[in-house]
DNA sequence: TTGTAGGCGTTATCAA
DNA sequence: TTGATAACGCCTACAA
């Protein structure tokens, strides 16, 4: 029982392929009568059509990827739900594509979009492939490169963006810090950032904007570590802090949840109570924020919303509509925990 | 600038469509200067392939789908990690299809298998589409359904599974904690087991090891919890275990290292000690194992052997070499750690 | 070495 | 309402 395709149902049938298809797809012009004949037929020979066929045809595959850096980050976990919230029942499947921040595997998932092998690809930050995005879209003359972009931004071209104003989350975290406990007058006791990858620009932006607030306040006593991105080196980094540092710091403004956790547990370890040692302030959704007690004092951002927002775009350009707002900037804001004075 | 095809090339260089495919694919019978100059014509307009057309025309793909339960589990990054490495230079692409344990979103994954949009395709234990999985199967009669099965049996089929014995899983766990105290004897304190989904056949043979070899001991006295998943869920279990359990339990056994990151730190927080109070055996992989102190005693599985075995046949099974052995069952061991006597 | 022609499975256009 | 027929872009005999 070989797999049977239009000509066979039409031989069965003993009509015209054209009659098939138009059948199959509810298209108008077959009687109601031959309809169900096909359908019936169809049915019964458990025909499916040819996804291949279909989007030589068509010029389409129905297939969205969803390119990511890594998988282990709870923040992709929430975007990856998000986005296949939307994309659920658009007609749409969303695959994902894992570049673990390496340049030439990233090359070879957008390749699949160049090929036509994806309809669209939305492109979630820190995924690192910067130089082929241009190229990508430079061949194609901003004409149907369907992209859209979740905190990344891209100079050179003219993606459609969705990124929260991160160098404000860095302003907001160190203004948390500095004024939470009227610490910005004496500025002995020095504020700790752990950043994550440095390359990253949402990295690079929240660094920035913490050191830019710290220096208006007149807080020039902190300390930026890079490169902290699991659990085990935030636990590890900690212990660095207290052994190089001194005095001590007052207070640490952390990128990402997992290193929280990590910092969280090596304070207490260290016999350390937080918040009346060290003040902390970390990033980012709440995905984690019942594992982690007492409960953060956060920077937070509307993942959810981003992604979710992101994917309606690149639906709306896969359906040839072009986006509302090229650049969609999201505000970041403070939710107060426990971790804070 | 239109996207180029191999008839435009065809066209500028002054040779037939079929010149230019020979030469695109370094296939014989094109002289050394006409390939030089049909490839610097290729280079120079961007040529690429439709995958599309490639895909009618060859009845290929070279995608190849990895179907999770979930992305959050530790053990699947593990998974994931070793299948890429595997596919990674094989002239595959491989994507990740989140089903979320839904049987409808597993369904539309295969239909894509069905559809021709894969060659073929992972499938990870807990993924939940038996019914489609043996309609699948039956409908191209164990023929050309490249599909190979990781932590998952499904009886009715003759699929290649790549699985860890779990039943015997759930015995050495039971050993471990009956033996190590010499509690056998008495079994006046009941051992207790937190178990993962209960529907999962991973979880079902791994409390049935445990129940059969307790009783098989004479040790009658133990307990087991379903639908224990998450590191949260783990802590409040714990909570309830004390409350209604009495006399308290010498021990416990759990099937995932994120519900045991829950349980430690709630024995922590109540004061307890392990393994004075409690003695634990966790499962699986090392993954989290630096992030629990004491570190765990685990029952090991080799994961990442199972999971690029798994892919190897799978790219075996997509060139049309038969599989070794359809069932290949690993053996689990104990490791032992800190929280067993 | 090269070109011609047919096919892969669907969709779409135009006559009938 | 239907049926030929020509795309879609590529591959592959077979013929020249």
């Amino acid at each position: 029982m070989m797999t049977v395709n239009q000509k066979d149902l039409a031989r069965m049938a003993g009509v015209a392929v054209s009659t098939v298809s138009r059948a199959l797809n509810g298209r108008p012009g077959v009687s109601e009568e031959t309809r169900e004949r096909i359908l019936s037929l169809a049915e019964e020979h458990n025909y499916r059509p040819n996804k291949m066929a279909q989007g030589l045809a068509k010029q389409k595959t129905n297939m969205l990827a969803l390119l990511l850096p890594d998988l282990k980050s709870p923040s992709h976990h929430l975007i990856i739900e998000a986005v296949e919230a939307v994309i659920e029942d658009s007609g749409y499947h969303i695959v994902i594509c894992n570049t673990q921040r390496d340049e030439i595997k990233g090359k070879n998932y957008l390749d699949l979009l160049k090929y036509n092998q994806f309809d669209g690809a939305l492109i979630v930050g820190g995924t690192r492939l910067g130089r082929k995005l241009v190229e990508l879209s430079w061949e194609k003359e901003n004409n149907d490169n369907n992209m859209v972009l979740i905190n990344q931004l891209v100079e050179e071209l003219a993606l459609p963006s969705h990124l929260v104003n991160y160098r404000q989350e860095g302003r907001l975290a160190a203004e948390a810090l500095i004024t939470s406990a009227g610490r910005s007058a004496d500025g002995s006791s020095p504020l700790v950032m752990f950043s994550g990858h440095h390359r990253d620009y949402v990295e690079e932006e929240r660094r920035e904007g913490f050191a830019e607030y710290c220096r208006e306040r007149g807080m020039n006593n902190f300390r930026v570590f890079e490169d902290i991105n699991t659990r085990e080196e935030g636990y590890q980094a900690f212990l660095q802090v207290i052994e190089e540092l001194y005095p001590l710091p007052a207070g640490f403004y952390l990128t990402s949840n997992l290193t929280a956790a990590g910092l969280m547990e090596a304070i207490k370890m260290g016999g350390y109570m937080v918040p009346e040692d060290f003040e902390v302030v970390g990033t980012g959704d709440n995905y984690m924020a019942d594992m982690i007690k007492p409960e953060l004092t956060l920077v937070d951002e509307p993942l959810e919303e981003i992604a979710a927002e992101a994917a309606r775009t690149l639906l709306g350009l896969v359906e040839d509509e072009p986006p509302q707002e090229m650049i969609k900037v999201y505000d970041p804001s403070i939710r107060w925990g426990d971790t804070t004075k």
